[in-house]
DNA sequence: GGCTTCAATTTTGTTGACGATATGTGTAAC
DNA sequence: GTTACACATATCGTCAACAAAATTGAAGCC
């Protein structure tokens, strides 16, 4: 249970104070709003910054201009760097700093296949447990991620695109998994953010979303499982296109 | 590549110098004698004490005494805390120090289900990439296993066991996957030991490592993920069932 | 002109001390 | 005899200064 503090924060996030009072009461047992004080400010800024894409990759991070940039001291932005190089998202170099972990494509199709068997995983759990407010919520979801495909606001379909996944994680409420995919996503924006916005992209994978809020909402494990590996393929088969795509231009 | 950093001290320890010298050569390759000097000795002593046992769970952890007991300064020390909190291995409170974290019954079955499905594309992948060597080595390794158990010698075969769960990873190079694993090794340790020793568990266990064994070594990537598969699938029905006699004893 | 060497500067690594918070103990009041 | 409060101690959190290493730039040499 005490593994729920870090993924908690993100999950509860996917229902978006939408939900009933009593439905917010069945979820409240997953939403643990202790929060790591070593989980400092320095740490979260610089975390959404270097997922945003604000600093580059390889950029190096050069520690007194960060404690200027985020008014912090060495020591709580150390801190910050140890725990980042452990989650993967930077490099530390002895006597040498930290630079932001360069992500290449071979290295997001491993991340990708990994995604796929365990958010396999997370999909058959989430149809052996769903709730039928969480099966409404999910209806809803479904509803707005057609309504941004045909109004064709891509920003906004990436969004409830995540925030599906992120959904059925919490459905799942297997917090191992939970930690596991959000690791290794953190490793993974800047790709993905290049994939939402491949042209036709939304045209393969909405009814691959909308299959997997079916299974779910069905309660079958197996087609829930199922279909989150075939969403997870086709992001899979994308991702190796573009890979075969810069090779052929030389660009590897 | 900079990724088998982590991995490299102990997958090539799988192979335990007992390899030919054209086989050396060919996992040289693997093995990545880069370390971070970060990962002090502090951290490496903290982290296998742990892994030991030496600590137990729930177990405070403070910081003036491990300084003298490793003979280290406080900040290198507090830098491995904060690393081994992230990799979930002890807990961090604020003003309240560290403890090792206690791996539940019902974490250690979660930790298992997903090393099913990760372990199942290790497996797979190993089957596609796997060199005569390393088949030679495999089925070197089965023999050691079948001769251990004869020998009822069970040490020897949990380890062979670990080797073997390495080798795979170590034939498959799949940085991501065995990064992932590896962390979730680190939390099962102590429950991984319980489970081993349990009497007739060898006999279950042992075709199924061979099975294991006989899909990578036919170059069969299906039938490899279904031996893995299968072999995690016993392991967890063993944790659920010794989950269920806990909570009929009231241990829970 | 290109290469090496050396020093100046930047940047990181480490230490020790001090302040803040929690915990344990003892005393007094009820 | 029990509870509540206050004090003392242990432990963690943070900082600023110093030491060591690497990078950068310029000067000298071939």
């Amino acid at each position: 249970m005490a593994n729920a503090r870090r993924s908690a924060d993100r999950d509860s996030a996917a229902y978006d104070g939408r939900t009933a009072a009593t439905e917010t009461e069945e979820y409240a047992r997953n939403v643990d709003t202790w929060v790591n004080p070593l989980m400092s400010d320095v740490y979260t800024a610089l975390r959404t910054a270097i997922l945003r894409g604000e600093f580059a990759p390889r950029q190096r991070l050069i520690e007194t201009e960060l404690t200027e940039q985020y008014a912090t001291s060495r020591f709580l932005l150390r801190n910050a760097l140890t725990r980042l190089e452990t989650e993967g998202l930077i490099e530390l170099q002895p006597n040498r700093g930290a630079r932001v972990r360069e992500i290449s494509v071979q290295e997001a199709i491993e991340i990708t296949e990994i995604r796929r068997v365990v958010e396999g995983l997370v999909a058959a759990r989430a149809a052996e447990r769903v709730t039928d407010a969480e099966i409404a919520f999910l209806h809803d979801l479904g509803e707005s991620m057609k309504a941004a495909v045909q109004a064709t606001d891509m920003l906004r379909y990436s969004e409830l695109n995540a925030q599906l996944h992120a959904t059925v994680r919490s459905i799942a409420q297997h917090d191992s998994a939970t930690r596991i995919i959000e690791q290794l996503n953190g490793q993974m924006v800047r790709h993905q953010f290049r994939l939402s916005l491949v042209p036709g992209r939304p045209t393969v994978s909405m009814p691959e979303h909308l299959a997997i809020i079916t299974a779910v909402s069905s309660r079958d494990p197996e087609a829930a499982e199922l279909a989150m590996r075939a969403h997870l393929t086709s992001v899979l088969d994308a991702l190796k296109a573009f890979a075969g795509a810069a090779a052929t231009r030389g660009a590897l």
